[in-house]
DNA sequence: AACCACAGGGATAAATTTATCCGTATTGAA
DNA sequence: TTCAATACGGATAAATTTATCCCTGTGGTT
């Protein structure tokens, strides 16, 4: 594992979230599982800008943070799967909201976003 | 500035949100500009364990994305006052959902984040 | 004259996160 | 026997973000 050398913040609920959902992929993933798309074959699918090793890794961290578990088959081919703790399922409606929030401002959001990709001016 | 390298992901809701509100401090930030602290010496003094340098970039970054915004008094000594666009408002009402989860979970939260100091078991 | 408050930013190092590559294991099917 | 499907994880490189250190400039105060 990775060794932490810097103090994690943990004062506020605004500290705690930012620790708990802030990965690249990590709303992404709490909300296909709440859509009920719970193998990790298919989240991977649904999620194909993320490389399979990137989602095993932040779903781990999702697990140890308890918004996730699994369910592990004892079968062959191995089967898993995700499902949302009570926990996970307390946050969607604000990840839902977020969604629309960017959704619905996709349009300034993109803007904004791709000035970042153009060279300063001269 | 920092020349990106890899592609920018824009497609869902949820990718223009990561974009411009997942950086170390910019949920504090708004949050406090919302709660009215506008200077940036008020706002480092709220935020102590982030230095004066990062709270000044992922300013200029909620700025360049129009959350927020800006009047510059001309004069000596300088005197700035942030605040926040119709758009940097829209996204307060989340924002506090979200603080208010980590509060309310705050003693969950906390239990789990502590074990990743922990070292793994032998 | 020396210092403080104020806001800002360059240069670089360090930390952290993510990407890339590749290997493990099992069963059934071609 | 070779390959597909399934899930997982080590090792390392690259990218990105954050931390550290230090400097600029002006006007008022001591």
């Amino acid at each position: 594992m990775y060794e932490r050398k810097l103090p994690i913040q943990d004062e506020c609920g605004l500290d705690l979230i930012r620790e708990v959902v802030f990965g690249k992929w990590k709303i992404h993933l709490l909300y296909y599982i709440w859509q009920g798309i719970s193998r990790p074959g298919q989240l991977q699918k649904s999620i194909p800008e993320a490389t399979r090793r990137v989602l095993n890794i932040q779903l781990k961290q999702l697990e140890d943070d308890e918004l996730v578990a699994k369910t592990v088959y004892d079968q062959q081919p191995p089967k898993v799967e995700y499902y949302l703790t009570d926990l996970g399922k307390s946050i969607m409606p604000i990840i839902n909201e977020l969604g629309q929030w960017g959704d619905h401002n996709s349009e300034h959001l993109r803007r904004v976003i791709k000035k970042r990709l153009v060279l300063p001016e001269v």
